[in-house]
RNA sequence: GCGCCUGUAGCUCAGCUGGAUAGAGCAACGGACUUCUAAUCCGUAGGUCGUAGGUUCGAAUCCUACCAGGCGUGCCA
């Protein structure tokens, strides 16, 4: 929509440049924005403020000119005004709006829609957690955050795969498996000390029931050795597989699950640490294998191979960024818990040394979740087995509600997490307050319905008896959809949906109660009736990028 | 010590690449239901944008220093 605008101003500035009235030897980038109050205009720039230093002239001469140079006929356009320290401000005629808004209407879900993506190829990586126990609170925001993100990305058309790494190599997963066989044995009345580095959660006591239903007593008696491959599968198959029905109960799905085992079976491991040691990027030092990634902006060196011969995991995610670059992504999203932001330089050198350059590479950092119940944080330790499970939270408050919480605030921000707020039906907890305005605007179509008032299948309908202001601000609001998910995608930013959501809705609100839809008069009826179409549908649109339901009734 | 994130109304947070009088929700106070869902709406009040400098026509936004909170700084993941 500001596109238009936009070529009006351009087109402006070539005429002024043509009479020889303005210099113009850089022209800026013309940024069309909205006025601070709409009573102002409909759009505003600020072109003669940023032109002000090369042109030499005071802002408000510069806006005369400009303005002199404005087409009569430009499309849309009902008058220009200069305000301010030399803002243009510019009124659109209601044809404009309501033009706009048949097109909104017409492309249903698709409204929203964009190319800026270009379809290129990206990867988005997100929750990989390890498979040693289930999915707590942090984890379920990286979930929303991802899951919401990708929508986003795809509809802003970039290529997008959605990807899983799972750590199924390593020290922690031998705990894992001998957390299991000593709870295992403890079944069986052979207890042995358990370790506190060792997973104390529940869960574990069930795989190890599971293990006693399945194999009785074979491994009684039988040396560690023996046993604990045999528990550390069958933890993981249980653990993963409680770890996929979270996320699918949780409506995230993912394209690929990657298992970082494959790496090494594949030899794309030492095939990684050869072509950096071939590149000179690699030496030995006290026995063990280093990556000189100090090279690369990062504090130090790292290790990659331990001298116990163990490669370490940021050994394996060496191998598995180059195979995520090997299968053609051009641009590379993670996501982490901010616990995990000592890695980035790390990883950002691994890429350079590759011979990439690192803004291909972006690592998104989710920050905490604290969770309150009755005023009280809650605490979350995974070994101490206290925590807060994404489950236990999704089956407390909902997924809508659940997925709206993590995603109503900046991922970089830390995040209250109000379980009780959450769980309220009432217009306190905005998510409920969008879908209530939803909810309230099927049912006036419900009711259009019994009267025999329905829009046509094509949606061909009379606008002009749109005159209220406030009918013409909820239309403005919903054209600016498709922007807010550009932007969203562009800075990576999933926040921006639900503030506009709600910003949108509230406007909705005020309208509903000062306004009545449904009226003996049927041009109007049909006219306000389509306005309320475009919102449900802006509504939906924008609740299915964060992945929440829109119910018809409530 | 060093690095990253955060600091905006009583609380939780927005504030786009520097722009017009710094916004919203909640809480507080006062109003509005014979009418399409009052799960709603309208109004009032509430601010030294952590502090101090700097950059300029203009700073919550950019730079520097400091203060406060969180996180990190492993041959853990």
């Amino acid at each position: 929509m500001k596109k238009a605008i936009k070529e009006i101003i351009e087109r402006a500035l070539e005429k002024a440049k043509g009479a020889g009235e303005l210099e113009l030897e850089n022209v800026p980038d013309v940024v069309i924005e909205k006025p601070k109050d709409e009573k102002l205009g409909d759009f505003a720039t600020n072109i003669a403020m940023t032109l002000a230093r090369s042109e030499r002239k005071n802002p408000k001469a510069i806006a005369e000119i400009i303005n002199r140079h404005i087409e009569n006929g430009a499309t849309g356009l009902d008058s220009v005004e200069i305000a301010g320290p030399g803002f243009l401000n510019l009124k659109m005629s209601q044809r404009f709006f309501l033009d706009r808004l048949a097109d909104a209407v017409k492309q249903r879900d698709d409204f929203g829609k964009s190319n800026v993506g270009e379809g290129i190829k990206i990867i988005i990586e997100f929750v990989s957690a390890n498979p040693t126990g289930p999915l707590h609170i942090g984890h379920g925001r990286g979930a929303a955050v991802g899951d919401a993100l990708s929508r986003i990305l795809k509809k802003a058309g970039y290529d997008l795969s959605t990807e899983y790494y799972v750590n199924d190599v390593g020290n922690q997963m031998n705990i894992l498996g001998r957390s299991t066989w000593l709870r295992y044995l403890e079944l069986l009345g052979d207890e042995k000390e358990f370790p506190d580095d060792h997973y104390r959660g529940d869960y574990i006591k069930d795989i190890a029931q599971l293990a006693v239903d399945q194999q009785g007593k074979e491994f009684l008696g039988k040396p560690e050795e023996e046993c604990v491959p045999f528990f550390k599968e069958l933890a993981r198959e249980n653990i993963l597989a409680g770890i996929r029905k979270d996320l699918s109960d949780f409506r995230v799905t993912f394209d690929n699950w990657f298992s970082e085992q494959s790496l090494y079976k594949d030899h794309s491991v030492e095939g990684a640490i050869q072509w950096l040691r071939d590149q000179g990027h690699v030496y030995d030092k006290d026995g063990a294998v280093w990556l000189k990634s100090s090279a690369f902006d990062d504090d130090k060196d790292r290790v990659i191979v331990k001298k116990t011969g163990e490669k370490t995991y940021f050994c394996s995610d060496i191998a598995y960024h180059q195979n995520k670059i090997k299968r053609g992504f051009k641009k590379i999203i993670n996501l982490m818990g901010a616990d995990h932001h000592g890695y980035v330089p790390r990883m950002e050198a691994v890429l350079q040394a590759m011979g990439y350059d690192k803004n291909i590479f972006k690592i998104l950092l989710v920050q905490f979740v604290s969770l309150l119940r009755g005023g009280e944080k809650v605490s979350m330790s995974t070994r101490s087995g206290e925590f807060e499970t994404l489950s236990d939270v999704v089956n407390e408050v909902g997924v809508d509600a659940a997925r709206y919480f993590f995603l109503m605030r900046s991922s970089d921000a830390h995040l209250d997490f109000d379980l009780e707020l959450a769980k309220q039906e009432t217009p306190e907890n905005p998510v409920f307050y969008i879908q209530y305005a939803h909810a309230r605007i099927c049912s006036i179509f419900r009711g259009s319905k019994e009267k025999g008032i329905e829009l046509p299948e094509n949606r061909e309908v009379d606008l002009s008896p749109l005159v209220e202001d406030e009918e013409y601000s909820i239309i403005k609001a919903i054209l600016a959809f498709p922007e807010v998910v550009e932007k969203s995608a562009k800075a990576l930013e999933v926040h921006r949906i639900s503030h506009y959501l709600l910003d949108l809705v509230s406007r909705f609100h005020g309208y509903y109660s000062r306004h009545r839809v449904i009226s003996e008069d049927i041009p109007l009826t049909l006219a306000r009736l389509y306005l309320l179409d475009g919102l449900r549908i802006t509504i939906r649109n924008g609740f299915d990028l964060m992945g929440i339901s829109a119910p018809e009734k409530m």
